[in-house]
DNA sequence: GGGTTATACTTAACAGTGTTAAGTTAAATG
DNA sequence: CATTTAACTTAACACTGTTAAGTATAACCC
């Protein structure tokens, strides 16, 4: 049954294939200007075989982004083994997510805002990447409540209103990058701090 | 010469009907969705009109930002003058800035994310409505720090972060509304209060 | 009023898009 | 060696934004 496996092996070699070959184009291209024929002829395959592999561009879409939060995930997952004091994991975390949005500005805006709207909802379900990545926000910020330093005590609330100042700082930088912002590091570190400070409050 | 002002009344009155059935759609359909044939075929005119008053798909787009902003300002300008504390002003500004997005969630990300793609860093150059709405966070701010209410005394700083967190979590709620979240209203609350107590601390 | 010019608008076309049905080719199976 | 199966391609459909060229109508001048 050596062909089988072989058969299979090649066809994953494809499909990863396709794969980088469209997140390289989509990071650069951005997602709109890049058309499946684009995608086919960087690969040197007829566009249709994309459709062997994947049920539409979304679907592609939605693997590219699957692949991005993994690669965030693990980021974040390496720094928490590395300190004891949660708040600090808070405040590394904040920053490595920041860090990352910014490093891979088409990855993020692919993964948090385009996405979103192509498949309403999704990438947050039980079990998915996304929701993982939450769940590490949830540890991080329960042992800052465990320890009484938040005043705040609900969990949820507290983690969300964290997301909410990353994400949108984030977000920003990215989509406003002729603003005259704040020296960027100082920006980043203030809104950490002040968001930290106003939970402990 | 009374012809030449009617043929300019027409010549506006068409404008407008094409900015407001292209806001319908785009709004209801998302703009990647809406085609100009769609636009034209609305209006009863044929797709070519519509370039006799736009350049193109993005100016058009560019042309109903605006009046987004213009909106929102409104909004906020309207809100100042009713109250002398200058943190409730902040308070109720970060409020309304939320609810106008989540009232209008397609203006808002047609706004802050769809549109600064299409027209790099545009939006809030010199003179601009966004320039004017971002002043007014400004001049609230400034006005918090000049009555030593706030730690952090930077006023570019501190409005950006206040900005950080309100942008992040209408855009959480627009683009997530299947996450569970903490009730909506607690949640808005908390991120504004925290931001204010941590410039507070 | 009649001829000319300018304005408003449309038709037709180009080069591109995502996607699918049908066709082809080559390799694995019996 | 014939047949089945899988991989892949060709051709087409209905659409997209945008432009050049054409037409009809209203305004202007004599």
């Amino acid at each position: 049954m050596g062909i089988k496996e072989r058969k299979a092996r090649e066809k994953e070699q494809l499909r990863q294939q396709i794969l980088s070959a469209a997140r390289e184009l989509f990071v650069n291209e951005g997602y709109e200007n890049v058309s499946m024929r684009k995608i086919a002829s960087k690969i040197e395959y007829s566009p249709t075989t994309i459709y062997l592999h994947f049920k539409d561009k979304a679907d592609l879409l939605d693997s590219v982004c699957k692949e991005t939060l993994l690669n965030l995930l693990n980021t974040l997952e390496q720094l928490k083994k590395d300190i004891s004091d949660p708040v600090e994991v808070l405040r590394k975390s904040g920053r490595a997510y920041i860090e990352f949005g910014l490093k891979y500005p088409q990855d993020y805006k692919l993964t948090f805002v385009i996405r979103p709207q192509f498949q309403k909802g999704l990438g947050l379900d039980e079990g998915s990447v996304g929701e993982k990545v939450f769940n590490y926000l949830r540890e991080t910020v329960s042992e800052c409540i465990r320890q009484q330093i938040f005043q705040q005590v609900d969990v949820e609330t507290t983690g969300q209103v964290m997301w909410s100042a990353v994400h949108g700082v984030t977000l920003l930088l990215i989509d406003f990058p002729d603003f005259p912002w704040t020296e960027k590091d100082k920006l980043i570190d203030t809104v950490i701090h002040t968001t930290i400070e106003g939970l402990k409050a």
